[in-house]
DNA sequence: AATGAATGAGCGTTCATTCAT
DNA sequence: TATGAATGAACGCTCATTCAT
């Protein structure tokens, strides 16, 4: 598993909620399930996701995994919203910790996507689920709701640093930031060929994002070319 | 199609080499499937590239879809490929149409770029390449050929606007912009929530990759961090 | 069913080892589907098997016989399986009832095989066989087994009319024996030409094979010819 | 090629009838395909002839094997009909060049035969023959008509050695030395287990066909068995 | 004589889903 | 909860066959 230093997190795993009545053995099957489809779309894909694959791998039935999710997309969304449930919590719990003015904090952001994107999960995760996003406007929606609230943070972060953007202004540079960190999982994320650059990315990414935050102003953005 | 109107341009289409030889009856068939799979993936996404699909929309017989793919796995690599070289191609020929100083360059880099991933067919296609890049070597490659050939533009004008940077930290100052770009297409695509922004970012993304470009030194992208 | 009487028995059918467990359903589906394929296999050779048209034999969807048999060799290989051990129970069950010296157990394999030969489905089922030897390895050992087995009772009755040949000599000698009754399916099997020679050729084989084994001598067999 | 070596002559090919008129271009192709149709059967069985494959085989077009064949049971029968042919004429002239005796004449029929089994060609073609003959009248016949020729020379030498038996007598004998060396190839063809024992087996044949021919009454072949 | 293109059927196989037990 | 059995559709693919060129 992966450490919950401070400084070199994770953000991993599954958060699932539901059923905390009742058997036990019932939740069991259930976590088992979502474990066994979270593995076989980090392995190979989103394709490779079928009751039966799930079936054999967790030991059970076919039947079985279609009693605990009624239809595919039924389980689809579950896995997606597990995923990324897990990702929020461990997200802000990282964050939160994190007490030490808002250029550190800046840094630490920065930080602990560049971790993140470096997990074999997060790098098969991801595309997948922009891919899927486009095609299916539930998971647009939790896609979208994941990364706004990531960018609270950013958000707060710029305010501090640089107060007299309006709303809009300090929003817009936030998913700047937050798009550009997102963009290098598909270079340097987990076996991608510009990997062994990740600390040197991390580098500009500081540099770049806290000059941009520091220094950018409403005329910039607002500007308007031909 | 699309215009090639030199400022608002959109990289489209695919690039079909193959066959000048022979009927032209064989040529229609053949661009005719790869357009309806460009179509599927648009439309539904990767899963819904299927041969029965495919010969439906053309109005063709399964059989006849395979005479001219034998496999599905060469369909959809010489599908891919076509995309692929369709970008590299109207990239190339929008760039170097360019010749006003760097600066300006990079002002042109990023509103390609950002218009392209305005359109319906780069927001769609992008995200599934880079999720089957994942578990596909013959198109991580592919993909991965497409961006070093895109970001030569790029280290160009890095190159004539900060010349002291070794060759890896040129590469990786390049390679962050073009990551970041990138990142945008899941947030400012085609029909996202942020597309009403994109002359926003593009501000944002301008001024951020001009200072980035201007400023940086060795020492910071080199910088060791606890 | 084909009768079990001592002397002009056939023998027949399949010897399906499996599945005492669990539901009865299923073992009837399993059985169904394997006597459907020897139907198949019998009435209209081997290129007639395939999953549809049992399937319909068996008034059963494609998806169920696959739900059975795996994948096609796994059926055929179960199918052949299942009868050739029919084959080797029949045969044992038959010879081991006889106990009347070893001229008369000769006599007594002569006929078995030559009533055998006569059925259809031996007929149909061997030629079948032998060429799925020639080409698919599991099948050759299977079908070698077989008469391996069977050729242990002809061993016995030359080692007691004929003690002084060596193993290697005896064994080829009984080879010879079976080999030429095996050849006989092919000319005077069910609805074959010779059919009505059946009787003729009984007798010619007992006494060919008589007379053979009682005075064949080592050097006879050692000889060597220009 | 086979040598015509009168003692270890092996029987071969494909005996072409057909268009010694017009093109010889013509005639290439259509020997080709045969040609490619026998060796597909032999390396692979039956089933792996198809005329895509012959078409690969040949370096042709699909379309161009149709125009020699208008349909697969057409290029079935004119390549088992060559086949069968080529036994044939091969049988014909290597017995003709013997004349030394009845008794030698059955030795070498026996050895020609067992040469022949030995051949991956005879070994592999046979039983997909005698299966096909199964469930093809026309190829039944054919084979028929084959065995019927091969058994003259059987039959001129039992009437030499053995005048008295009728002739339905004296052409069951012959059918059932026939029968007997067409069962060997199952057992001690090409690659087959009893392979390294074909000397051993030919000593046995001659002497059992010998003493068969030499010994046998009326009565014997006419006994009623209980 | 030969090719390229197309059809329509069938193949083995996998799939999501249902349901009685 | 869990299994075994079954359905019906779709999948990628190969096939024999036809036909205009």
């Amino acid at each position: 598993m992966e450490g919950i230093d401070v400084e070199s997190i994770t953000v991993k795993d599954l958060k699932i909620t539901r059923r905390d009545e009742g058997y036990s053995r019932g939740r069991e099957g259930y976590e088992q399930i979502l474990h066994a489809s979270l593995n076989l779309l980090v392995d190979e894909g989103y394709k490779a996701i079928s009751f039966r694959r799930i079936a054999k791998a967790c030991d059970m039935n076919v039947g079985n995994v279609t009693y605990y999710f009624k239809t595919k997309e039924d389980l689809i969304r579950q896995l997606l919203d597990a995923i990324i449930s897990s990702y929020e919590d461990e997200f802000l719990k990282i964050m939160t910790l994190t007490k030490r003015g808002p250029e550190r904090q800046l840094e630490k952001y920065v930080t602990v996507i560049i971790n993140d994107i470096a997990t074999r999960k997060t790098t098969r995760v991801f595309p997948e689920l922009w891919a899927l996003a486009n095609h299916d406007a539930f998971i647009a929606e939790r896609v979208q709701e994941m990364y706004d609230r990531a960018r609270v943070t950013i958000n707060k972060i710029i305010t501090e640093l640089n107060p007299e953007l309006s709303d809009e202004e300090r929003e817009t540079v936030a998913l700047f930031i937050s798009a550009s960190m997102e963009g290098l999982t598909v270079f340097a994320g987990y076996e991608k060929p510009w990997a062994g650059n990740r600390a040197f990315l991390k580098n500009i990414a500081i540099l770049t994002f806290t000059n941009l935050v520091k220094t950018i102003r409403s005329k910039d953005i607002q500007k308007i070319r031909s």
